[in-house]
DNA sequence: GATGAATGAGTGTTCATTCAT
DNA sequence: AATGAATGAACACTCATTCAT
């Protein structure tokens, strides 16, 4: 039993720390409702007394990550772009980012590159919670998946974020191309980040901090794979290389 | 009981692929010897006659899918990296490959965007078992993990690519960014590729072929991300972005 | 199911009870967990929640007729040894007690008389246990087994009966002639009578009572393979036979 | 697998060979057809082509050691006991011995030690095969069982002992008091002998030379539980002691 | 809130045995 | 005489879940 777990906080917040831990380290299926009351040091029965069952352990957990992740995916959107395309300042087309001045670019690559620091320090601080999703997310009749986090790139207006832009910006929408990078060489490398960021530290005998800053390092450079142009981000045309 | 299991090949290659079919559905642990059973259309107790439990069934399974991966990159590595080394034509420094002329690296960057190919086609071909792999590497005490995937960025001889360069070419090494790099924007988008393709596409509803043609148009884009000056590609200055 | 496990007692001795009908019948290795559940009539899982797994019921068994035969043992020696040590009426050599008077011996072949029905009623009692017992000791790698009662034959103070007469009697001592006739004359015949004695009477049609005084009339005539002379009883020059 | 069943004799010898080792260490119950092929170094199929089943090697085993334990007593019988009876020199009752003169009696005395020796070096040279025998009669349902050695001092003419006597004197008979007495503390302790035999002088560390001295010595002694007086040895008096 | 006892269904695994070759 | 493949039944053991208290 880890010391954290015993008898710190509500017998609630027990039985849910106590199931992070162990789906984290054994899969969802691979721990059992036993397990779960040993470490969190409550009777089994008062599990259910709590949850509906196993998987509704595995749903509130899981369901309180990706409320975080929108939660600042939203914050940044609201504050670094609705503004700046509101006041005519930031011009979003098909295939790049049209800002009316340099330094308007400048302040967006700087807060671009802040959210992703937030990012990176949330899932970090989440690491053993995305963990679980990514193995949950591969799962056959899940309904919390990792694919999940792709409404926030539809295009309709049930998705807030597209309706905080086409609000702004009727023009606005996004590509398939987009869609498919976005997830492939964002949100995954992000989310395996923190969910094999333990292993790799062992497995390669890193520094936490080491790790976090080449990670970060890599993750501002990909907007290069992106071309800067004057004040346009391009970053539909790589196929150009 | 999936007709394409049923009845073809030996009971051993029916009892693989049923648990191929399984394991990537429902994970390791949500998937039962039984379902195997009935799924490959044999006894239960035959699949104790050719493996020795459960467990063994997975391993080999993965270790299958490791050799032909590394059996790839030997391959590409022999026949693009070691024969240029050799002649005096590639010069592998630190944070560069340097060519002796443009059209050894034109010819290169052709290779690697094949070789980018058939490592694609490889996982795809394989994505049932790319997913088992990414599932189950996310478990504690597993011996097969992606992680291991890193040992052939190891800095020992025990490491066949390491020791084909360094035949030939003493001062080559790998630093600790670029393994970093390679594993979350190189083998981590890849594996994750293979193993969310199928959902992916339900789920945005997008074709086979165009999901494919994207993913891999900003593989090779991800090349910019490196500097290419001259005759040499740098990889390690983009921090200077 | 027998009538007398059904549902008297807590569903843990009945479980007990059960285990002991069914190993002493057939084995341990013959008898089933579901045999038990049944004969007990209690689920099967419950028989998990009391014990470890099945070895565990049959240790608690077992080390329960331990425990009892000690007990015997240990408050003879206490009562009708170690006092008349203690008092100097009685002096143990290495080859004969030696009484101060004739009515202490007397006294003493008297109590040991007792001694003896008393085991025999002891283990007649458990005579299904002991039966087990027999069986087991002769099973590879078990912890409990009949040679393990000749650890109350050892010459160290971990020896209970060896410290108690050591405490009074400094220059007291086993010989393992005494051993090996204590043994396979003494423990071997009466655990062998309890455990033959059902299919004993059954095969030969003797009455139990019969049985019971046969062997105990011969058991006090061993006695007699000890020379007695004056107030001494000699129990090791039998070989002047 | 102990290298002395592997290769040497025939795939039956073998196979006998293995399953005695076998069945004395862990048990009939406890030993799997797979153990005894592989410890006999045979396919499992080919025990079902020398014997019936499981079951079958066994009983083969016991009948082989009962048909000799028999034969041995036929021998001394018929030696030393019935020449005696013929020729008018030994007349059994019912509570003595009685011979005509002492030479006699100090010969048969002397074959009686004997034959004790032939018996010991007989059960020690298969005395895996009793340890099995000893386990096995304890099981409900068994035909071969420690008991049916019993049938030897049956009061009818089916048992060869009882004939070969009968057919000298005509008023020969066995009382239950001897029956008890000669099975409990004859037949059992020369069993129990041999299959604790290993584990005594493993558990103890004695030498089995001396271990067999020992066993050997007491019971020469037992005979003076019995009364000898004059030319007659009494058995059934020492209620007297 | 909290718990000890209980359970039906199912787990991975092993068994003795068979049979075509 | 010998064997690799196959099987039905059973094995010890565990599961998520329930419920009376």
């Amino acid at each position: 039993m880890k010391p954290n777990c015993n008898n710190k906080g509500t017998a609630k917040d027990r039985i849910t720390a106590a199931a992070i831990e162990l789906f984290s380290e054994k899969g969802f299926d691979g721990t059992t409702i036993n397990e779960i009351a040993a470490e969190a040091n409550v009777n089994k029965a008062l599990i259910y007394y709590y949850f509906k069952n196993k998987e509704d352990v595995l749903d509130s957990i899981l369901q309180t990550l990706f409320d975080g992740f929108v939660a600042m995916s939203l914050d940044f959107i609201r504050e670094h772009v609705a503004g700046l395309v509101k006041d005519g300042r930031l011009n979003i087309k098909s295939d790049c980012f049209c800002f009316s001045n340099k330094d308007d670019m400048a302040v967006f690559i700087e807060a671009t590159n802040a959210y992703f620091e937030r990012i990176i320090d949330f899932v970090l601080l989440h690491k053993r919670g995305y963990r679980i999703l990514l193995v949950e997310s591969l799962k056959g009749k899940r309904n919390h998946t990792l694919l999940s986090y792709l409404d926030y790139f539809e295009r309709n207006n049930d998705n807030p974020i597209f309706k905080i832009i086409k609000d702004v910006d009727e023009d606005f929408n996004y590509t398939n191309d987009m869609v498919v990078v976005k997830f492939f060489f964002g949100l995954v490398p992000v989310i395996n980040f923190a969910a094999f960021f333990d292993d790799f530290i062992t497995y390669k005998q890193m520094d936490e901090q080491e790790l976090r800053k080449f990670f970060l390092r890599f993750m501002y450079a990909l907007t290069s794979a992106y071309n800067i142009s004057g004040n346009n981000i391009y970053f539909a045309d790589y196929e150009l290389l």
